[in-house]
DNA sequence: TGTATGCATATTGTATTCAATATGGCAAAC
DNA sequence: GTTTGCCATATTGAATACAATATGCATACA
């Protein structure tokens, strides 16, 4: 359907095991179930997913190459660290990266792209009705990542995967937060989504980056408070104990 | 030294097959010896290598993942095709991400990554005089990779390195031709390369963004002229063979 | 007590073997 | 004469067995 220079393509729907086991390596990254750093043993993976080392080993590469784990020789693989080095060329490189995909996605979208990019927004907003964090996170990486399929540039793809993988995994403490503030920004990027969904539709390349912005913008005031947290009130300590740090 | 994520890095210098075979198969989709779209025996490839069959599919999982080849399943990897749809996106991508690439890099630049850039220029530079278009094509990957690196960017740089890959090989007809026009513009983009090292060297981002638009244009020019050549001279068919097209 | 060295153990890397899937040719039927 | 199904063969995928390398601890020496 789309070009995809990575992902193997099931050529049948058999159940296939190394599929399913790289998808649940992905998610427990991007989860952070598996957090930065997190070494990562050969043999036990193998058991869990049923399979011996040498495929599994070959699910490794491919995730070190897509960017979810680093692989050192003789060391074994590690989930990618997140570092505060990278985190300054995250906030710098990914408007740029997000406002061209919004628009090439917007040039050749197709309608069976359309199609999946609404189920998505679909399940995500059911996940924010339900106040399912993980789901919510997951169903908005899928989001952005259809956009990039839609945006079908297979040079401009890897970059935005990496970014994603950076941007789910700093903003999933974002959406674990029940507070009504933070409620209400969850229902605004969720609205954007539409928006941006709509602009597409319309085939108005311009509204898409601009609702691609403001998406950015408000994802990013979240981050920034993740990285610099508000003080802690120093007047009432008994308001503290919610205030997620 | 630099952070890299796909990568192995390898912990001692000892004789590395497992590398060298990696760094030969890139070679050879990069210079064209393996053509878009061939077909990779794996038997072939461990016994050329001396190496076995399981190491192989590891180097090849890797490469997949680089862009460099594409593998689908049960039915062996092949070199990464360059069909016209993704061309287009080509030259809508890669004056962004090199520009951002230059930015970055003159931004970031250390003095052993300036050392590491001056060397491979010093070769680019030694492979114009010998008129050895191969490595010619090569050292150029070799300079703009190096940037990617000094750019620090784990976001940008592989979509950097996807581009490279096309580019490089796109480019390496223009690096075959040695008439009198070509041999200028060769000797053109060599003193741009120079120009972007003094750029970088003075810290100077906008100097260095522009030698490298200039750059891109001239690249471009050649490569336009590769997909839509010159009409052959219906004149004198004597001049025509040498136009290669 | 602090450091260095050697061994035992654990983990990773590679080769070989066997199983599953695809490919191409042949034959039979329409 | 063309097409379709089947079988033989080739190629890929996975598992086991084995080799190489790294890690941690214990011991010896300064």
């Amino acid at each position: 359907m789309f070009a995809c220079p990575i992902t193997r393509r099931p050529p049948n729907m058999k159940s296939n095991r190394k599929e399913s086991a790289a998808a649940d390596l992905k998610r427990r990254v991007l989860t952070l179930e598996c957090p930065p750093g997190m070494p990562l043993d050969e043999v036990e993976l193998a058991q869990r997913y049923g399979l011996s080392r040498t495929p599994l080993r070959e699910i490794l590469q491919r995730l070190a190459g897509e960017g979810y784990l680093t692989a050192a020789t003789n060391r074994g693989a590690s989930v990618t660290s997140m570092d505060l080095a990278t985190m300054r060329n995250f906030f710098q490189s990914a408007p740029m990266i997000y406002a061209a995909i919004a628009r090439l996605a917007t040039e050749q979208a197709t309608p069976s792209g359309i199609v999946s990019l609404k189920k998505i927004q679909k399940k995500f907003t059911a996940s924010v009705k339900k106040h399912d964090a993980g789901e919510m996170s997951l169903q908005n990486h899928h989001f952005h990542a259809q956009l990039g399929e839609m945006a079908n540039s297979p040079y401009l793809a890897p970059s935005l995967e990496r970014l994603l993988i950076d941007h789910t995994r700093m903003s999933h403490r974002f959406y674990r937060m029940s507070q009504p503030p933070s409620v209400t920004r969850i229902n605004q990027a969720c609205a954007q989504h539409d928006a941006m969904i709509a602009a597409i539709e319309r085939g108005d390349p311009a509204a898409t980056v601009a609702e691609t912005i403001d998406h950015w913008e408000l994802s990013r005031a979240e981050m920034d408070k993740y990285v610099i947290p508000d003080a802690l009130p120093f007047d009432d300590f008994a308001h503290s104990t919610n205030q997620q740090v």
